[in-house]
RNA sequence: GGGCGGUUAGCUCAGCGGGAGAGCGCUUCCCUGACACGGAAGAGGCCACUGGUUCAAUCCCAGUACCGCCCACCA
């Protein structure tokens, strides 16, 4: 705080308040977890870490202010607040910034280069990528995230946020590392991880595997082909399929059992037209009798019904398709007819487009195609990430169990506590339409390696069945640079010797341990149990499948908990067209921007209008609304604390006085449940509410009270009112501040030496003594609203002299109103105040203003 | 195809069984001893549509339409 005496500026001004109070709340380390004894005054926050490869968009500023709202919240009411920040820099979208960024691309079998340095300026177009090491390339996704790491970190100081930056973590970090792996070795230990040969889903473009829960669907052109197939009687099936490239993959014909067309044909064969292999034609309730021509070609791999056709029925696997995407050099096993192998070759090496164009035109030449190929859009699978439809390869990959743990999922997540309630059936849904284990590996680089290596035979064959794992205080290990122990470093990739597992795992599979990196899992015993399970997970409702899921699978197996209470969705921005903001629409709006044109406080105070859940309208209308009230809780605050202080021993005594303090109670009480309840939006509206008729009312009928005894020795009277604005306005501070923390901080300086965001400075409700009477401030506004009706009608000036005022009024209110008779006239200027009790249930307001 | 939200003033949204609200924008006025980056007053609405429950429905129930999202299907 600051040392020299605070005293109120002339003339308030928001300006600079978002640098300096950053800086001093970064010198006195207000927001450092406090050292705490025990779990129920802690309160833990399982921050997302944004992905740094990206920039930070207005959607950021939106979501992670309603998280700092709360996590200020639960400060102030006593709590000591765990609020970490972690960087998400592991990963795919890393490894693509680095390639265009510095136009590398990573070739793992070249060796380190260690006079290797970061290329200055970024690639330009066109130029060939230049080939690296993977540590070399590991090494530069390194020197990018840690530039972009510190942007994202500056750009959250300005706006504010609580976070202990003492504790910030990364996901490709030492410590995530170590976490991971040393899960995986545990699930692997629990038998909940593991490896299996199996046809996965694969991007071509990044040739890795997939998991299910990031895949999504996009409208892909394709095209019906009606292609014939031949019976050895001499008769003919003809199939419709839209990828006639898979023909030399086909191993079965399949139809439904019930479909009479086909029941003859079940149990006999048929014989692919050009590449003239034989394949039986069986029957599936999975297929459909009304989908193209009743009766389906099945090959390895069109689809994920074809993977479930060759399992369950059994059949032989004829790839055709590499991990590259191409078709591969050699025909299948079972393609052994010599013009098929003939036709094959024409096609050896093609890009599955290219190898469509070709087939289509052997079928012609054939004349096995039946009619043109028919045009349809259909939704096709693919990678998020990705730009090619995926394919279905198959190979070696990690698990973890997921199937299984389904009921137990399902009751985690009746426990957690979800805001809004409703976004839970996006996870039940999720989780009740598991359709197979979580495929955690990847064949990529910058990611925690699997810390496991493979003996190998005397054929130089890796024995996947006998891994050698890498023992708990290794790690994190690298396995393609550290030697598993028993062996030399030159036996690597030797026959007898040993060899790394190539992979990393997904993204996910250390995100989904946020809780455990965060909290010490593993390594700090201590801050564990002070911190886990967590109290609120914040996050974006889009990843519910994803973060969520995985997040509560890996809780769920670690330890038999739920990795958190609560968990808080927020939605999406918007532009003013209902639509997704994206740069590509040209209307980037970056949040410094906004920061430097608004003030953190304007921007966090749009940002609060968006409910938990709720897709908000991108919307610098409702910052300008917020810079309005920020500088008008300076302006107040200095008109408020430019009175004299009250004397001591001074006492609210005079109804309306009372009245302001009982109705800033209810206040303080519907903002404490709503901010508990994670409701910050009814909190900030019911506090602004209060404020401006504060502002507009209380402090104009008050003011003039206020000021007598300027001249003289201040009555009693003076006194209540005095005391009585510099409480409610100690109340009104404190409740703006998790809203609003600079202007707050900024006027709080001015007759304070703590910071009001300091531990307990959250108001608690006082208790109106036993005769306020809340409706006396509501019912002299009513009577000060009439008045100025009167003069706006009649264009004077507020100020303008008013003749008599005559109120009829119930007997309550006219009661009310002479409590507060000398402080209406005073704001009124009025000449004579008659308050009857009128017989009805009216209140008549007659005012007559003074003549000219 | 299944599910979840939404539809209230020109705009952004609150309200959710008994009087239709706020802010912005708009109109008119006021430089009143905190604030003109201010203040006051005002205009503006079959609360999407159709039925039902109820003494009473913007609010509850059913259905329809449209918008958005999630999931599934994708031979």
């Amino acid at each position: 705080m600051p040392e020299t005496a605070p005293t109120v500026p002339e003339r308030p001004s928001l300006d600079g308040t978002d640098v300096k109070w950053a800086q001093v709340w970064d010198e006195t380390g207000l927001y450092r977890f406090p050292k705490s004894s025990g779990r129920a005054e802690v309160f833990s926050i399982d921050t997302p870490p944004p992905t740094v490869s990206g920039s930070l968009h207005v959607g950021h500023v939106f979501s992670y202010t309603h998280t700092d709202i709360v996590a200020r919240f639960q400060r102030m009411t006593g709590k000591h607040v765990f609020y970490p920040m972690g960087w998400d820099d592991n990963g795919l979208p890393t490894e693509r910034r680095v390639q265009n960024h510095y136009g590398v691309r990573c070739d793992p079998s070249l060796p380190y280069d260690p006079q290797f340095a970061a290329p200055a300026a970024p690639a330009a177009k066109g130029q060939r990528p230049a080939d690296l090491s993977r540590r070399n390339f590991v090494e530069l996704c390194e020197t990018l995230t840690a530039e972009d790491e510190r942007a994202f970190e500056q750009l959250w100081r300005r706006l504010g946020l609580s976070v202990d930056w003492s504790m910030t973590y990364t996901t490709i970090g030492q410590r995530a590392q170590r976490v991971s792996q040393l899960a995986f070795l545990q699930l692997l230990a629990q038998g909940e991880a593991y490896q299996a040969e199996a046809p996965t889903l694969w991007d071509v473009g990044f040739r890795t595997a997939v998991a299910q829960a990031e895949l999504e669907d996009r409208e892909h052109a394709g095209a019906w082909h009606r292609i014939r197939f031949h019976r050895p009687d001499g008769g003919q099936v003809d199939i419709e399929t839209t990828r006639p490239e898979l023909l030399p993959a086909c191993v079965a014909l399949i139809a439904h059992p019930g479909d009479e067309r086909y029941q003859p044909l079940f149990g006999t064969t048929a014989t692919s037209p050009v590449f003239g292999v034989q394949v039986p034609i069986l029957a599936h309730p999975a297929a459909e009798r009304d989908r193209g021509a009743g009766i389906a070609m099945c090959c390895t791999f069109g689809d994920l019904t074809d993977v479930q056709w060759w399992r369950e029925l059994k059949l032989p696997a004829r790839t055709i398709i590499g991990r590259d995407g191409r078709i591969l050099d050699h025909p299948p096993a079972g393609l052994d007819d010599p013009a098929g192998r003939a036709a094959y070759q024409e096609l050896a090496g093609a890009t599955v487009f290219t190898a469509r164009e070709r087939v289509v035109a052997q079928l012609r030449d054939a004349g096995d195609l039946e009619g043109d190929p028919r045009p349809v859009r259909r939704p096709v699978k693919f990678y998020e990430k990705g730009d090619k439809p995926l394919e279905i390869v198959s190979s070696r990959q990690w698990f973890i169990n997921s199937v299984a743990h389904r009921d137990a999922l399902l009751r985690r997540g009746t426990e957690l506590r979800w805001h809004p309630a409703y976004m839970k059936a996006r996870y039940d849904d999720w989780v009740r339409g598991l359709n197979g284990d979580w495929l955690i590996s990847r064949q990529r680089f910058f990611g925690v390696p699997f810390p496991v290596w493979y003996p190998l035979d005397a054929a130089g064959e890796p024995r996947y069945a006998a891994p050698i794992l890498a023992g708990p205080d290794l790690l994190p290990v690298d396995p393609s640079s550290a030697t598993p122990p028993g062996y030399t470093e030159d036996q690597r990739g030797r026959p007898g010797g040993f060899t790394a597992d190539p992979d990393v795992m997904d993204t996910w599979a250390t995100s989904s341990l946020t809780p455990q990196i965060v909290c010490g899992w593993a390594g700090d015993d201590e801050r564990y149990a002070l911190t886990y399970p967590m109290d609120l997970r914040p996050q974006a409702h889009d990843i519910i499948r994803t973060w969520l899921f995985s997040t509560v699978l890996r809780a769920e197996l670690e330890s038999g908990s739920l990795p958190w209470r609560h968990v808080a969705l927020s939605g999406w921005i918007l532009d003013p067209d209902r639509k997704k903001m994206s740069k590509s629409k040209g209307n980037v709006v970056t949040p410094i921007g906004l920061l430097e044109e608004f003030g953190p406080d304007a921007v966090r105070y749009w940002a609060a209008s968006g409910r938990p859940g709720t897709d908000t309208a991108f919307d610098p209308g409702q910052m300008k609304v917020g810079r309005r009230l920020a500088t008008k809780i300076l302006n107040a605050s200095r008109f408020v604390l430019g009175f004299p202080e009250p004397a001591a021993g001074a006492q609210v005594t005079e109804a309306l006085d009372q009245a302001v303090l009982a109705s800033l109670d209810e206040v303080v009480a519907q903002a404490t449940a709503a901010l508990r309840d994670f409701e910050y939006t009814s909190a900030l509206e019911v506090t602004e509410r209060f404020f401006w008729s504060f502002c507009d009312d209380y402090l104009e009928l008050v003011k003039q009270r206020a000021y007598a005894g300027d001249d003289g020795p201040a009555g009693p009277a003076a006194g209540s009112a005095r005391l009585a604005l510099r409480s409610a306005l100690s109340v009104l501070l404190r409740l703006f501040a998790p809203f609003l923390p600079f202007c707050t901080e900024e006027a709080w300086s001015w007759w304070h030496d703590d910071s009001v965001h300091a531990g307990g400075q959250w108001p608690v409700a006082s208790g109106p003594g036993a005769s306020a009477d809340a409706g006396v401030l509501p019912a002299a506004a009513a009577v000060i609203s009439a008045i100025r009706k009167a003069k706006s009608g009649a264009r004077l000036s507020m100020r303008a002299p008013v003749e008599a005022v005559r109120v009829s009024a119930p007997e309550v209110m006219a009661a009310q109103l002479r409590s507060a008779h000398g402080d209406i006239v005073a704001a009124g200027n009025v000449t004579t105040l008659v308050i009857e009790a009128g017989s009805g249930p009216d209140l008549r307001i007659n005012v007559e203003l003074a003549g000219p």
